[in-house]
DNA sequence: AGTGCGTGGTTCATTTATTGAACCGTGTTA
DNA sequence: TAACACGGTTCAATAAATGAACCACGCACT
């Protein structure tokens, strides 16, 4: 059942390592038969979607894709639909979210949806850049887009915000590491006091990131009983995010968040009803 | 036969004046039942092709058409596809081709492709400004491309470059009207002495031209027996290059071009072996 | 309230297109 | 020269797509 979705399954086997493939290599990777690819890749073609080398006979994607892409942007621009992916998280976790995105070398908000459900609430002004030490954006863009930002890390100095703030790079590399294998991460009032930050990344087609969605919550609702679901929202937008900005997520970006896994805690604070961050690791 | 294309074909429906469509009247558009064009939808949307709103219940193009387009990017960037459905072309009528994009308000030589058969051959600067009252592209491009050109003809001094070139903005807003109905314009010598100019719109995914094909032929090869070849050419360039780009064909465009529809021509001269551009007028 | 119409969506017997093993011709490699 | 992998084709068997009728809902107009 479903001809038609087996044809554009053949699509996804085209990537940035394989742009081009041949028909046998195709029918192979897809489990299909020969007949059948070449069936499903000729419909594809006829719509433009498949477009074949004359020369070496393979296959690749094909112009119409340009077109449907000019289209979505139509329909739905990229801003539009994360906004409204972002207003339905936001009624989910029922706090504020920010969503930022790397231009040139700096990360900067893109959109931000504040909570409707609480009067204390994180207000972030739009405007503002990110700075890459100081929040869990940050960690997240460090570890998770162009290498170049994790390079030159302490290259320039790093800006102090509150005694929290990270501004030893080495402690930092540290923790991007950590950041890598969890998927996401967090910060606790190192870039304003009493804010609460989790961060997940949004990648591009290359599976680099592109960008970070992040969730922030105020101290007085920083409880760990919480935790579960904001990383839930926060894993989901990362996927979501990600197909809506046209981006491929890594097959090595874990597939569930854990809350064991957090980057980030109060160093010296007792445990209590907030946030146990670090005690697994 | 090809249950794929079909559910491919559903998504031809959606345009940039209706970028929403419901179920009902995408089935009255398509021609297919109700139940069939629900299965389609169903399969596109799993694939991410199609998207639907969940309030309005009306669906729209997906977010893996940004995927797809950035693979094809990959596979085949614009102008190295454009570069390989010229040299074809080029191989067939046997003249240099010319590509242009419209970058702003000036049309800027794109792509050259020279011609491999003769070694009497128009060589074009690459980097070259193209005139658009010297050029069949800069008639094209007024003709099919962003109104503010046109509307602000005249505004500026129009350079004159041989005896030939149009400096008078009433004749030339005559002689575009002429080549919105033949979808094709010419030039002979209005930039270059000994230069024959065919020119043929490629659009955007609005139908607004973005850029113009171009085919230049020496005096010496301009004779009216190679008219034919060279206009279908230039059409099939057209069809091809506007695929490539991602645009549309406006349903308005002629579906081909008339040797007699000619623009301009050589006052004066008599009638010879030359192309007798304007005797059907 | 009721009536009619348009909507999105479902059902199931009928029809029709899809499927895949085997096959062909060609080019490449050993 | 022989074996192999490639792109592509054939055709009987089969599994899938199809569409008329139908349902439930919402809305506008009497």
């Amino acid at each position: 059942m479903g001809t038609a979705l087996n044809a554009l399954k053949m699509l996804e086997y085209f990537s940035n390592s394989q742009p081009e493939i041949g028909l046998s290599q195709l029918s192979r990777l897809s489990g299909a038969n020969k007949a059948t690819t070449l069936r499903h890749l000729r419909a594809l073609e006829e719509f433009g979607l498949i477009e074949q080398n004359p020369m070496s006979k393979s296959y690749m994607i094909g112009p119409a894709a340009l077109r449907l892409a000019a289209l979505r942007e139509i329909a739905k621009p990229g801003l539009e639909g994360a906004r409204s992916q972002m207003r339905s998280a936001m009624q989910v976790v029922g706090e504020s979210l920010h969503l930022s995105l790397l231009e040139k070398d700096t990360l900067k908000t893109a959109l931000v949806v504040e909570t409707t459900q609480h009067s204390v609430r994180v207000s972030l002004d739009p405007t503002e850049i990110i700075p890459i030490n100081a929040t869990a954006s940050g960690l997240c863009m460090l570890s998770f887009g162009p290498t170049f930002l994790f390079e030159r890390l302490g290259s320039d100095p790093l800006t102090r915000y509150t005694d929290q703030t990270l501004t030893d790079p080495d402690t930092i590399r540290e923790r991007v590491k950590l950041v890598g294998r969890a998927g996401w991460a967090n910060s606790n009032g190192s870039y304003e006091d009493g804010v609460y930050g989790f961060a997940s990344p949004i990648f591009g087609i290359d599976q680099i990131a592109i960008g970070t969605i992040a969730i922030a919550v105020p101290e007085s609702r920083a409880t760990s009983e919480r935790l579960p679901a904001i990383l839930s929202s926060l894993h989901t937008l990362t996927h979501e995010l990600t197909a809506n900005f046209g981006g491929q997520i890594p097959e090595t970006f874990p597939t569930e968040f854990h809350p064991r896994q957090a980057v980030d805690s109060i160093p010296g604070e007792p445990r209590n009803e907030r946030f146990q961050l670090s005690e697994g690791k």
